[in-house]
DNA sequence: CTGTTAGCGCATTCAG
DNA sequence: CTGAATGCGCTAACAG
């Protein structure tokens, strides 16, 4: 009963089974139907069993080419909406492959981007872009799936966000707003274009004359409590009834600062956004905003790459696309 | 010009540069220094460029048997404490291993428990832990770094959570309150212990006669809404004038469900919390808190760790214990 | 200073 | 139904 002095490797589960490693790998990746037999298959269940074996995933990436490992690009995992997205790929990619595929976390800041090199070194299968750097080149092959950037080519799972857009220019509309600020972000995503040209042009539809104003500031709360700070007088003085944000991090950030300038949301300001982040529910006021499916997107997006890994699809085909819809809370109101 | 067909391969950067793949080696893994001439090595480095070749991971781990990657072992990436510390788990291993190493994430549900599969595997050299799962045995010797996790053995970075719980402990107490309820967790972690624990102790030894009631619920919003708008009026019938919850997440939604009860914070009831995740400074009211530094506990964490793998420090030696620190916000005042 | 070579642990083809 | 042999791409002794 001497315990072997480190990891037991294939060799010694055959050694002490009194197989061939052939036998055991076999066993081990559930390709003994009709090469092993069961009672052999046994006693090399037994064996692993009594050492511990575990295969071991460099051997096994380097023997096969496979790595078993999917990486999520992302730039800020601090994110709400991010971090939903990695859960839901977490839980996507562990059951598409029941268990035996992972996550490998590829964060970059806003200057560099997420860090590719493991990517070009082969660590991953696959790679769900949630927002691109560019992919070292020299991989052209490489499974992608893109997450919410409806302006990329190939596989991608998106969501409906012009449907919710609209539906949101329709709220306020109905409720009387005509000038509205619209709060977009420093970057150039699909997405981000995607809102706010869908709402305006739905706004301007149903809303003949209305107008939309421009101004932009980073996705984070304190972004959103500065500007609004130091512009909420202007915006009144501009007659502004209404301010959309890109996101909801950027909108609760606004309350904020709405709050304490002492304006009254919604009876001065109307104010709404895009995600529905948790914290949308229990903000003050509740935001009205369009509830965009994170963890689904991230969770579809690793089935789908996994998908794509395995061979099963290798045509972009149709796009995934998730519904969108707004969500109506405290804090949109009649334009005063 | 022909492009090789796939990968190009440390022979074909040898053939390249008409050296043997051992002086491509060097010079990939920076060790050429007296061992391969200037000209050498330049030559190597354009056939690099030239071909696009990466190393890949694989091999190279098979063969040194180090893998480049930690995993992170934690429950919800959800949780924007945890989030942060991801974030700054990332940050700290690339700043430790310069942009060599990366992040594997493993999550788990409350059931499951993170899977730690890939430990046993080999897929990593070493692992963080946010909240245990078990680690598989086997691994011994694995390099482990435990993070706020004050009870835990061995190599761990935590906060200074007793600090800031006597801290907040003598604010309320300052401010007159002198029965207070504690919204703890269904969890037995250490830290939500010593945090209930030390204020506890804290509040006995400057108010005497002062009553610590206990509650508990789910760290999430929805639960702390819940909490609150069921039990409000007990509490306030108890003649309980402040509620300290063991994370901001509860006590933000306390705070949400305070607010749709018509219970005034901190008119009332006052209200605090652990952590200060961003979202505490833009509550409504902002919500005092015992801030713990998140990011840099992620941050050095992965400096640890990675110094363990390196083999700089074998020895647990001194815990690292960041500072907390008590923000008082508007959501504490005096007792009623 | 540079090349040859033997593993690293496993998957898999090919004999038996 | 089972075992021996080959190669995955790289690192690091060791020779030269």
């Amino acid at each position: 009963m001497t315990r072997p002095p480190r990891r037991a490797r294939a060799v010694d589960v055959a050694a002490h089974a009194g197989v061939s490693v052939a036998t055991v790998s076999f066993v081990v990746n559930g390709k003994a139907e009709g090469r092993v037999s069961p009672a052999t298959r046994l006693r090399v269940l037994d064996a692993i069993a009594a050492l511990g074996y575990v295969t071991d995933a460099s051997a096994r990436a380097l023997a096969t080419g496979r790595r078993r490992q999917v990486a999520l690009l992302a730039h800020d995992m601090t994110n709400p909406f991010t971090a939903q997205v990695a859960a839901g790929a977490a839980a996507g990619i562990a059951e598409a492959t029941e268990g035996t595929g992972h996550l490998l976390l590829l964060l970059g800041s806003d200057e560099t981007g997420p860090d590719v090199e493991p990517v070009g070194a082969a660590t991953v299968d696959g790679v769900l872009i949630n927002y691109p750097g560019t992919l070292p080149a020299g991989r052209p092959d490489l499974p992608v799936v893109h997450l919410d950037d409806p302006a990329a080519g190939g596989h991608q799972v998106s969501m409906d966000v012009e449907v919710g857009a609209r539906e949101l220019a329709r709220h306020l509309a109905g409720l009387g707003h005509r000038r509205v600020l619209y709060l977009g972000t420093p970057r150039p995503w699909s997405t981000f274009a995607q809102r706010r040209d869908a709402f305006a042009a739905e706004l301007a539809a149903v809303a003949p004359g209305a107008v939309v104003l421009d101004d932009r500031c980073d996705i984070d709360l304190a972004a959103g409590v500065q500007l609004a700070g130091e512009h909420a007088q202007r915006w009144l003085a501009d007659g502004v009834t209404a301010v959309v944000a890109a996101t909801d991090l950027q909108a609760i950030g606004v309350l904020a600062g709405l709050a304490a300038a002492g304006v009254q949301v919604p009876g001065r300001l109307s104010v709404a956004a895009f995600d529905d982040i948790p914290f949308a529910a229990v903000s003050a006021p509740p935001l009205t905003t369009v509830a965009l499916p994170a963890r689904e997107l991230g969770r579809r997006g690793a089935v789908l790459l996994a998908g794509v890994i395995a061979g099963d699809r290798t045509e972009p085909g149709d796009p995934v696309v998730l519904p969108a819809r707004l969500v109506v809370r405290d804090s949109t109101g009649p334009a005063c």
